[in-house]
DNA sequence: TGATAAATACCTAGTGTTAGGTATTTATCA
DNA sequence: TGATAAATACCTAACACTAGGTATTTATCA
C-alpha cells in the first residue's frame, strides 16, 4: 500500500516535531513538509504532493480557517484535518462548512490522530461525534452535549445565548414573546443546573467554554 | 558534567513527545517524567529528582499558575520554566511573582528552549526582554498597553481583575481595604472609559481580549 | 513648587438579578 | 393514554450594579 504523504502546519515547532516523529515511525505515513504560518502554507508547492494536511487553526499571517477557504477556493483536493486545542461546537461547524475533512483536539491521544488520518484518507469525514449527527439542525446543544452533560433544555440554551449578548431579562422576554417571569424562571433554573451562584460572569464563562457562544478569538 | 533531569507538564501529548525527543537527543538533558494535568504534577515523586520543570499553564484540574504556587509553598526548589503560547505581560509578571524561573513561548524555535533551560539551570532568570525592564515597577498596564489605549489606571485594572473573578463591590472593598464607595467610583470610571453601558459581560470580554485576566484557554 | 492625575469617599434613585417559593399548560414519548 | 419533561407564569425579599452627582487627599512629574 502506498504511503500517505502528510503536511503539517502549526505555529509550535515542538508540536510539529512531536507529530512528525510519531508519524514517521509508522510505515503508513510520511511527513513531507511542515510550516509555521498560514501564508507559507498556501503558497507551498509540497501541498500538491500531499494527501493529508494537518492544520492548526492558530497561525500567524493567515489563520487556519481562512487557510481552509483559500485552499478550497484554489481547487485543492487535499484532505484537511483541523488540529486544535479549541473545543467548540461552533468552530467545528465552521471548519466543516469551509471544507475540512476532520477535526481532532490537541489533547487527543497519539493513536487517535493516526486513526483519524486513516479514516479521512479513505474519504470519510471525522468530526467529534456530538456534532456529526446534528449538522444542519439548529439545535445542537439540545440533543447531545448539553442535555446529557448539564441537562439544559433548548429554551435554556437559547436564553443563555441572549443573556451573554447582554440582553436584560426584559429584553429577552420581548425578544421571545414570553413573560419576564418566565425568563426569570429559566435563568434561575439554568443557574441551578450549572451550579452557578449569583454570577453572570460564570455563566458567560460557561457559555464560552462550551461553545454556546462564539469565541474563537485569541491565540 | 551532570545531565539535567527534566520534567515536562503539558496537556498536549504531541508537544510532550516533541520536546522529549528533542531534549533526549541532546547529551545535556534527560527527560525523566511527564504528565498532562496539574494534580498529577504536584503529587509526582519524580519532581524531587528533577532539576528543571517545563510547565504549560493550561492544564486540567489544576492550572499552571496555581501549580507554581503550590510547588513553591511546599518548598520545592526545582527550577520552573513556564512554557505557554500566551504572550501577556501581566501573565509573565504573575508567573515571576509566584516563583517561576523562566518563561518561554511555544512559538519559540527549538534551540531557544535548550538555551533557556541552561540559563535557568545555572540560576539565572529568563523572561522575555520587554518585561525584564519593567519588573519591579507595578504599573505595566499603565505605561504600556492600557494607559495608551484606554487610559486605565493601575487601580482600575486591579479592580477589573477582581470584578472578573466575580467578587462583588463589597468583597473588592474589603479585599483592598478601601470603601465600597471608592470601588463603586472606580467601576463607574472604568465603564465610562471603556464605553461600556450597563454590562458586566462586556467588561469581562474586554478583560479577556486584553489579557487583563487569565484566559490562557486555547492552544 | 504647582499643575495634573490618581485614588479615595460619600449620596441617591433607578434598574436589574437572584433565590426562594408555587402552579398551570403544553409537548413528548413509551 | 398516561407519565414525565419542558415551558410557561406569578410573587417577593434581598442583594447588586449603574449612572448621575460632589469632593478631598495623595502621588506624580515637570
Amino acid at each position: 500500500m502506498k504511503q500517505l504523504n502528510i503536511f503539517i502546519a502549526d505555529d509550535h515547532p515542538f508540536l510539529i516535531q512531536g507529530i512528525e516523529k510519531h508519524l514517521n515511525a509508522d510505515d503508513r505515513f510520511k511527513v513531507i513538509g511542515t510550516c509555521s504560518n498560514g501564508l507559507a502554507l498556501i503558497t507551498n508547492n509540497l501541498l500538491r504532493q500531499s494527501d493529508v494536511l494537518l492544520l492548526d487553526l492558530n497561525m500567524p499571517h493567515l489563520n487556519g480557517l481562512d487557510s481552509i477557504s483559500r485552499l478550497r477556493d484554489a481547487g485543492h483536493a487535499i484532505k484537511i484535518i483541523v488540529h486544535t486545542s479549541y473545543d467548540s461546537i461552533g468552530l467545528i461547524k465552521d471548519c466543516r462548512k469551509r471544507g475540512a475533512d476532520g477535526y481532532i483536539l490537541k489533547t487527543s491521544e497519539l493513536n487517535e490522530l493516526t486513526d483519524t488520518i486513516m479514516q479521512v484518507a479513505i474519504g470519510k469525514k471525522v468530526f467529534p461525534e456530538s456534532v456529526v449527527a446534528n449538522i444542519g439542525s439548529e439545535s445542537f446543544y439540545l440533543h447531545d452535549t448539553f442535555l446529557k452533560k448539564f441537562k439544559l433544555t433548548k429554551r435554556e440554551v437559547e436564553i443563555i445565548r441572549l443573556v451573554c449578548k447582554n440582553l436584560k431579562t426584559k429584553d429577552i422576554a420581548s425578544a421571545l414573546n414570553i413573560s419576564e417571569f418566565t425568563v426569570s424562571t429559566h435563568r434561575k433554573n439554568i443557574n441551578f443546573k450549572l451550579g452557578i451562584n449569583d454570577s453572570l460572569i460564570e455563566l458567560f464563562g460557561f457559555a464560552q467554554k462550551n461553545g454556546i457562544i462564539e469565541n474563537y478569538s485569541n491565540n
